[in-house]
DNA sequence: GGCCTGCCTTGATAAATGTCAAGACTTCAA
DNA sequence: TTGAAGTCTTGACATTTATCAAGGCAGGCC
């Protein structure tokens, strides 16, 4: 049977989607019948890939670039988070055949890889390995959105960006400096303030050797942002190494 | 073998929990095994059940009563939700076996069946039925918080406070009045504000014919409360019809 | 170069929200 | 009954956060 997904879906790229959590324990045959009716396809910046309250057709999976998901409510917009590769988004939406939650475009050109829903559901139904491992990432995504829900309501603005720092210092080699991945404006939306209110917030920091040019910033102590964070391991979640 | 569970399990309990979507399609034998190394426990009003940070033992079930579960930060406390019969709760920590990210208190005296945190996994491993019904469990769950961190992030005070009620008018029957199920300084902070706001959040809706006397709301137009919250069905998810 | 445009910062001001204090009221138990 | 404790409301005020406006600065484009 021919595919009728994407030719130019490498087997490096397919060596990457197999290696994530939820595919890896699933069966290999199912596995490549599900990356053959993908597609992968390629998307310039600051285009849109999904509308909030469309139905679910894909899973989608980031393989290269930067993806932002948002949210709207009238002229409002609030960036809910922002994904690098590889990560996948919209799990719970699919496996419900339920409307998006939440919009999603892309930030930088991007490829992303999309599943047909329907096959992610009957790959749920047939395999049940990879239904375990849908337990799990879907575990993982619920923990998160609950400590992001506990940083909203029990930080003030300046503790969430001291937050947000401390984790980007730890994750990029805790050596004094860091680079701040996304631009200040969505920073700010992510963090739940608007950017005016980020700048004052770094401004605040400074005091406690917290120094910025453009995207970099220079960090003192990583302790004191932590204390001035209240750094709790219940909301924070920091990573033990830098990312590789 | 003989059950090492509370005997107080009556079959009508049995049933209940049986009745729930994520027990539904389990294995019978499967669940009466699960259900005889549960404890059915009675509790106080106002007791601890979990301290967020601790690993997670049991799963908890509310058969009877009202259960709240919040979190903490240094001296500060926010009540992330309100959980009332029949509903699990910490079921994300029980599957990855990890620590609890919220506390649970008993709200009033209330009956909890505790089933061990290891026979339920056990039981995911087992049965492949199980395994997917807390797959929908797990992405209904993600889903609600993604909905009320949007609320959190999109709307204001006052905007929250009239979604709310809205909510509970419908729930309630939509016939121009409502009571309020929790207490109001647990309300406020479900809401994200202090209860001296919320008093004032009232009164602001007082001019939208919102009469508050003690607990009982009485509203006079339910679609200017939908108006003033900005209603989305992307955040709200009101029920169609009353509950029973 | 010159001129956009967008990003970021800063200041002034407004609005939203939180804090403190006081008092009315209820509940509960002595 | 009385007192104590807790809840809720309200007012005065402080703090936090948002909004509006202006200007600096960098990058892209003619």
């Amino acid at each position: 049977m021919p595919s009728i997904g994407d030719p130019d879906l490498r087997d490096e790229d397919k060596q990457i989607v197999r290696s994530l959590n939820l595919f890896r324990d699933m069966d290999a045959e199912r596995f490549d019948d599900l990356l053959n009716a993908a597609f992968l396809q390629r998307f310039p910046e600051r285009v849109i890939l999904i509308n909030e309250g469309e139905p679910s057709d894909f899973l989608h999976i980031v393989i290269d670039g930067c993806v932002e998901l948002f949210a709207t409510l009238d002229g409002r917009e609030s960036t809910m988070t922002v994904l690098t590769p590889v990560s996948t988004f919209i799990l719970a939406a699919v496996l419900k055949d339920a409307v998006y939650l939440m919009s999603a475009r892309t930030r930088t050109a991007s490829r992303i890889l999309m599943i047909p829903a329907k096959n992610v559901r009957q790959a749920m139904a047939d395999d049940d390995a990879f239904a375990r491992s849908i337990v799990t990432e879907l575990a993982n995504c619920y923990r998160g959105v609950v400590r992001n829900q506990k940083n909203l309501k029990l930080r003030t603005s300046v503790e969430r960006l001291a937050s947000y720092l401390a984790h980007q210092h730890i994750r990029q080699g805790a050596n004094g400096k860091l680079t701040l991945p996304i631009d200040k404006k969505t920073l700010a939306s992510m963090l739940g303030m608007t950017p005016e209110n980020l700048s004052r917030s770094f401004s605040t920091l400074r005091r406690a050797g917290v120094t910025v040019t453009g995207p970099e910033v220079a960090v003192e102590s990583q302790d004191e942002l932590k204390e001035i964070a209240r750094h709790a391991p219940l909301i924070d979640n920091f990573p033990d190494k830098p990312a590789e």
